[in-house]
RNA sequence: UGUUGAAUGGUGCAAUGGUCAGCAUACCAGACUUUGAUUCUGGUGACAUUGGUUCGAGUCCAGUUUCAACAACCA
């Protein structure tokens, strides 16, 4: 139980709260809005809140903030729930604020009897003005004087639909001098004749965020409300609701959100990539959003591990990119299934193997101590990557060259005697020697070579279409980068290899399967595969130091 | 020239007045390797700044500087 790693600062807040006795057990919430779809930065939160109520044995709701029903769609409240269980987590509630419409009605009803809020016929431009700016104060205009009456009564013609859209609001009546601009007035509810996702057409008042969230927390007992950083400001109005309407006292508490280098991540940003066709959809595997993410072949795990890594605390951040590539590495080479894929492909013809075909066994999976094995079919032609074979190899290169040996991965050490070329003068063929005394696993050859090669028979080959995915920008903090964000938008995020050469066994790959195509990176099935062409999508990379070690000369 | 919040290696997170300021990642070097992967070892590298309190300050106090958020009938 006492772990030694340190505590972040809802931890601690949570661990004094219940050491005081202020609460028995917590409530926590994740508080979506459906009008787009989840991404890395909310799992972040979701994490958070999923988290810490499993950690002190509390509970967490899955409450859909739907208070605006013009941008909000029953689509979206299924690809998030999707995704939060997907990610792992279990939800005490599935609850809408838009439950709540006849009771926040009724609250604000109570403002108003209290003499703490009115009906103000001015327009938002009106509204605006009057506010004042930050360094400047607001003032108040003649609708804020209305009787209690006469506020009850338009408040209540509001609701029944006199009015058209934008036509009156309701405000809360604090300090339109305040230092907090949010104190200055806030409205809390105004009118949109638009048909809800769940309340259909029996509102026509919508109640605002800062008046619907508080007070959604409070009636369902809300013990630590956890939002993001701009919500700060929010705060003081939050409490003063509570305060005035003498409701449960939920607490609210910031943290930072998740940026990441070379990636957006706001749902405005994301949107407007996928319409104006930069992606070709939510779930495009170049995308942060996490139906994106889990395509590509992300693990839940992963990502898990991932918002662990990169804490909690109140600064700005920006995460690399790279951390999150070390937690999908981490985990699918625990996982994944060893393959062999050639993706640019130069025959090699074993002039001494003759015409015979071998089935030889090979792990898959080394870093599993139950490894399963498969069979891989080998012959006397092969295809090799290209760009294993140099001519002139550069020094330190110990792959295959005119002269050199390497072992092909699972079955022999080969020899290079001859470079076949055609007119032009490009390679077409290397012809090699094996080692018979060499075979895999039972090597008395004694001879020792540095680089071991993957392969694929080119009689027994299947083939596949290969998508590489790329960072989607070519800025590392796209939101600082001058101008439009679309201007660093990298051409080069998506390249397809329409055809690859695999073993055969990957004919019959499954979608939730992980497979490293060694020396390649990780891959999973894509969803677009059919009977015809089966496709699959670059997880990740490996690290790859010959890349960069050939880079610097 | 308001209010609020935040300043620790490249990045992120710790150190809760007390040894050479840790951990992860990134980067660099080396070992091992039938994946130039994994694994292992070592290394470079930080308390924004000034003053004060104290035997002792990253931590407390004051000032300065920098960054961020805030004036949507969005959340």
């Amino acid at each position: 139980m006492s772990e030694e790693k340190s505590l972040n600062f809802l931890e601690e807040i949570i661990e004094d709260d219940l050491k005081n006795g202020k609460y028995k057990s917590i409530l926590t919430r994740f508080p979506p809005e459906p009008n787009g779809y989840l991404h890395i930065g909310h799992a972040k939160s979701i994490c958070l809140n999923f988290g810490l109520s499993k950690k002190y044995g509390g509970k967490t709701n899955l409450r859909f903030d739907d208070t605006n029903p013009v941008t909000e769609e029953t689509e979206y409240v299924d690809s998030i729930k999707e995704d939060v269980k997907w990610l792992g987590f279990e939800w005490a509630n599935e609850l809408y604020a838009s439950d709540y419409f006849e009771q926040l009605y009724n609250l604000a009803v109570r403002l108003i009897e209290k003499g703490l809020a009115y009906v103000d016929d001015s327009s938002a431009e009106e509204i605006a003005k009057q506010k004042g700016t930050p360094t400047q104060p607001g003032a108040r205009n003649e609708f804020s004087n209305r009787s209690i009456e006469e506020n009850l009564k338009l408040f209540l013609d509001m609701r029944l639909g006199k009015y058209r859209d934008g036509e009156k609001v309701l405000r809360a009546k604090i300090d339109m001098a305040s230092n907090n601009m949010h104190l200055r007035d806030p409205l809390l509810y105004r009118i949109k004749h638009a048909h809800h996702h769940r309340t259909g057409d029996t509102w026509c008042i919508y109640p605002m965020y800062d008046f619907a969230h508080g007070q959604s927390d409070s009636i369902e007992n809300i013990t630590h409300s956890i939002c993001t950083l701009e919500f700060i400001p929010h705060r003081p109005l939050y409490d003063w609701f509570i305060e005035q309407l003498g409701i449960f006292p939920s607490h609210q508490y910031e943290f930072a959100r998740l940026n990441m280098t070379y990636t957006v991540m706001s749902k405005r940003k994301l949107l407007q990539l996928v319409n104006e066709g930069h992606v070709k959809t939510w779930d495009d595997p170049r995308m942060p959003a996490i139906a994106a993410m889990r395509r590509r072949g992300y693990t839940a795990e992963a990502i898990r591990e991932f918002c662990d890594k990169i804490g909690v605390a109140k600064r700005e951040n920006l995460i690399d990119l790279s951390l999150l590539e070390f937690c999908v590495r981490e985990h699918l080479n625990k996982i994944a299934l060893r393959r062999m894929v050639v993706f640019d492909p130069l025959k090699v013809v074993i002039t001494n193997y003759t015409d015979m075909t071998e089935l030889l066994k090979i792990e898959d999976n080394p870093e599993d101590e139950n490894t399963t094995y498969r069979e891989v079919a080998f012959s006397s032609g092969i295809y090799i990557e290209r760009e294993d074979f140099m001519e002139i190899p550069p020094k330190k290169f110990f792959r295959l060259f005119p002269g050199g040996m390497v072992r092909l991965k699972g079955a022999y050490i080969i020899k290079c005697d001859e470079v076949v070329k055609d007119d032009a003068g490009n390679i077409t063929e290397l012809r090699c020697s094996y080692i018979p005394e060499s075979k895999s696993g039972s090597d008395t050859s004694g001879i020792h070579v540095k680089g071991t090669l993957h392969w694929v028979s080119v009689k027994h080959a299947a083939t596949a279409e290969v998508r590489l995915y790329d960072r989607l920008f070519t800025e590392e903090n796209v939101a600082d980068a001058e101008g439009d964000f679309k201007n660093y938008i990298n051409p080069h995020s998506l390249q397809i290899v329409e055809t690859v050469y695999m073993e055969p066994c990957l004919h019959e790959a499954k979608f939730d399967e992980r497979y490293q195509f060694i020396r390649k990176g990780y891959f999973c099935l894509d969803k677009d595969s059919s009977e015809e062409k089966i496709v699959f999508n670059r997880t990740v990379g490996l690290k790859d130091t010959w890349a960069k070690e050939a880079k610097k000369s």
